[in-house]
DNA sequence: TATAAAAGAGACCGATCGGTATCTTTATTG
DNA sequence: CAATAAAGATACCGATCGGTCTCTTTTATA
């Protein structure tokens, strides 16, 4: 690996945090420089933008955060186990999220929606991306008969998803990792008590 | 009411709108300038900084999402309805939602998360004037016999508020309301199956 | 309606923005 | 080790940033 391959991973790492905290308009090419130690004439060899700096500093932070998912799931053995480790990763959002910052695609979101549609469409993968992930999981669940088989796995991943970036939002904002433990809590019996086949399962004339 | 008072607002309606949707520092006083068809002389008459006019739009906008859940909550009768009605207040987040570029909270927590104290502290402060409207829906749903009376207020209103939350992150980003319908749907079947009393509780023995 | 006060336009300020061109230094390779 | 290519520092560019000042116009009041 080349001096100048090492230089660019060195901003693209450093960049990505300081892009996670204060987003793309909040964050200057000044501050990349005193974050790197490296001169604007250095940094530009390596990328021709900033645009593009911010686009390779999206992909570095979501693989991470999406790698520390992975991790977290393959952990588990039961689907429900493995939907509720998503939670696991942000379960300290407030002093240790899986990426300084928080989820990267919810803060890109937020920002692009309506200005960078480079961005927004990056952040729109990641979020396929992790809805994928939990589909699969749920599936399985069904198929291995833990979960019941009339299960929405769509409804389900984006029930999941939205209550962990919600959860992120609210526990962030108040400085407490109150709110996204009690979504897990809350999540883990809203599971065991709707979407489990047996033996917790509630009756069928219920449902 | 003085001219110059009613410029005052005029600003902050417009300022709300591009506050809203680009942020606090994707915004500039031109943009400003551009939207309200006031030159920056007659800005600065009436507003000591950028950050006052800021502050000043997201009360404003904040204010009238509010009152629009208000407004939704006070058309139901039911516990279990009412906090489905902040659900509807963004069930077409994508092409209607109640102030013109999303939650004013969400936008401004995660720009000014890591960035801007004043401004997190006023989304801090929308935070919980939403989850105490919950927690009253809430605590007045138990006491009415609708709800069951081990039911944990906070972590419901967590729950709902941080499902809404992730449902507009998603459906925005997606640009498909699906999510926050979806979401809608299923926290409905929550509230029903796990959260009221009678007659459609579940067996005690499985709670 | 005269007059003072309020409101707004327009020019201007230093600082910083993203980006480039040139020159020096450091690695790499024959 | 010499030659060359790669990497990085420095100085600079025009544009725009948030903000101020002065002067004109409009509004409100006596």
């Amino acid at each position: 690996m080349k001096k100048g391959d090492r230089t660019r991973d060195h901003i693209i790492m450093k960049s990505a945090a300081i892009f996670n905290q204060r987003g793309f308009a909040g964050t200057s090419l000044n501050d990349i420089i005193a974050d790197t130690g490296i001169k604007k004439g250095g940094i530009y060899r390596h990328f021709a933008s900033k645009d593009e700096i911010a686009l390779e500093a999206y992909n570095y932070a979501a693989s991470l955060v999406t790698r520390k998912f992975s991790e977290a799931v393959d952990q588990e053995q039961s689907a429900s186990g493995r939907l509720i480790a998503f939670f696991r990763v942000y379960e300290d959002v407030v002093h240790n999220p899986p990426f300084i910052g928080g989820c990267p695609m919810q803060n890109t979101a937020v920002e692009s929606d309506d200005t960078h549609s480079e961005l927004r469409d990056r952040a729109r993968q990641g979020l396929n991306i992790v809805l994928d992930m939990m589909k699969i999981i749920i599936r399985d669940g069904i198929e291995a008969g833990e979960f019941k088989e009339d299960l929405d796995s769509d409804a389900l991943a984006s029930f999941a998803f939205s209550l962990l970036e919600g959860g992120i939002l609210l526990s962030k904002l108040d400085g407490d990792n109150k709110h996204m433990l009690m979504n897990k809590t809350t999540f883990s019996s809203y599971l065991q008590l709707c979407c489990l086949k047996s033996p917790q399962s509630i009756p069928t004339n219920l449902v």
